[in-house]
DNA sequence: CCGATGTTTAACAGAACTGTTAAACATAAT
DNA sequence: ATTATGTTTAACAGTTCTGTTAAACATCGG
């Protein structure tokens, strides 16, 4: 049963499935049992599409992680003030988190229990960090040394900008349990911290009459 | 063999072997059989001492909480200035973490994938949240009527504090794979975050001449 | 209609895991 | 020495998982 997009309709099924799967379980926990299950066909149809889980997994990953590296790249839009481009980082940032809320755990189990399997993707990752540091760095320090910017680390604002968005969604599985938000509640509670990560972060970067050490003396990382 | 501490030292051994190995790998995928090779008896011991794995997991977990709990209690020091305190705070959590580095994302797990489970801590947080936040909302609030802090919700303060230190350990493991730090960069790095992530705050709550938006309009979630 | 191709099923093999149990072992008190 | 108690072992049962395979089924060109 051959489809126009190529894929036979038990083949979607059973990425849709997985995807759901992977991304709910992660990638140890979520079986080809439960994933056929889902996508209604025996397990042996998974075997027979992808031969194997971890293909099917890499099938699914590479989609996301694909979709990440395009949004990490889109970021630079030379005729913006610095102030308004880490404004457009941020939202970017966030909304492509709203729209894929799970990646962050499972790109986290991935690092930590089966490295192997995320080394696929950490040269393409360095080469995007370096590119975008390359970019925007030269800019950055000139509005340093001008006077418009706080002195601060570039990759500890890269940092703080990264973990603020990821955290927020990191927490949310958590929040849900322990405070029982609805979908209103939370649509709210989301809105209102991506407010106030542009305002934490602009404090950082353009507050003035900061309290004591902030001077900065990093050797950098990357 | 029973020791002075009421433990057998196999039962000790079992509890050491599991822990590392429950932080190591979650819960799910930490094995009795691994644990007991680990503590070097038969996987029939492990079962004699604590019948289950769920009872050995809450064993070491309802430690860790405990631990977790008792230093969420201790930030209070009423002879401080607000702006200490919130340093404070920011370093005890902080050197928390890094003596318990992975409790955080075995939080996540069980919240994400055993929400039962993590049901047996969830009043004792929401109300240990409850407490300190009226301990310290009074005196916060009337430092932002004097104009000596800028206006914050307090959520999305305590949210941005535990969110900024959180993640900076959640990051390790992926960190360590993408740039392969060594210990002492790894040590360096810790430091410059713990410094900017006060750096941070303060210049959130006591910068001035933060950017537009700074006004703050959400009604309290807890 | 026939056979070639692609798809699906059901049954199986082999491994791993949790938990149980009966018997062996050690130890200390009587 | 014997008995009671606590500890350890080895073997087992029952489940679940990944991956394979042979046979059944469908579809379509000739």
């Amino acid at each position: 049963m051959v489809e126009t997009n190529g894929h036979t309709s038990t083949e979607q099924a059973i990425l849709d499935a997985a995807e759901e799967l992977f991304f709910d379980k992660g990638y140890k926990l979520a079986t080809t049992t439960a994933i056929a299950a889902k996508a209604g066909v025996t397990h042996a149809m998974l075997h027979y599409y992808f031969r194997t889980k971890e293909q099917i997994f890499l099938k699914i990953l590479d989609k996301n992680m694909n979709e990440m590296f395009t949004m990490l790249q889109t970021v630079m839009s030379p005729d913006l003030t610095l102030k308004e481009i880490l404004k457009e980082v941020v939202n970017l940032h966030y909304s492509f988190l709203s729209r894929h809320e799970k990646l962050p755990s499972l790109i986290l189990e991935l690092a930590g229990t089966c490295p192997e399997m995320f080394h696929r993707y950490k040269a393409r990752l360095r080469e995007t960090v370096d590119t975008e540091v390359f970019n925007h760095r030269i800019r950055f320090d000139r509005e340093v040394d001008a006077g418009t910017l706080n002195r601060i680390d570039w990759f500890q604002m890269m940092f703080m900008i990264i973990s603020m968005n990821l955290s927020t969604f990191l927490a949310l599985p958590l929040m849900r349990n322990v405070f029982g938000m609805d979908s209103r509640q939370e649509t709210a509670f989301l809105e209102e911290r991506r407010k106030e990560i542009i305002r934490t972060l602009y404090a950082r970067l353009f507050g003035k009459g900061l309290p004591e050490e902030s001077a900065v003396s990093q050797e950098c990382i990357i």
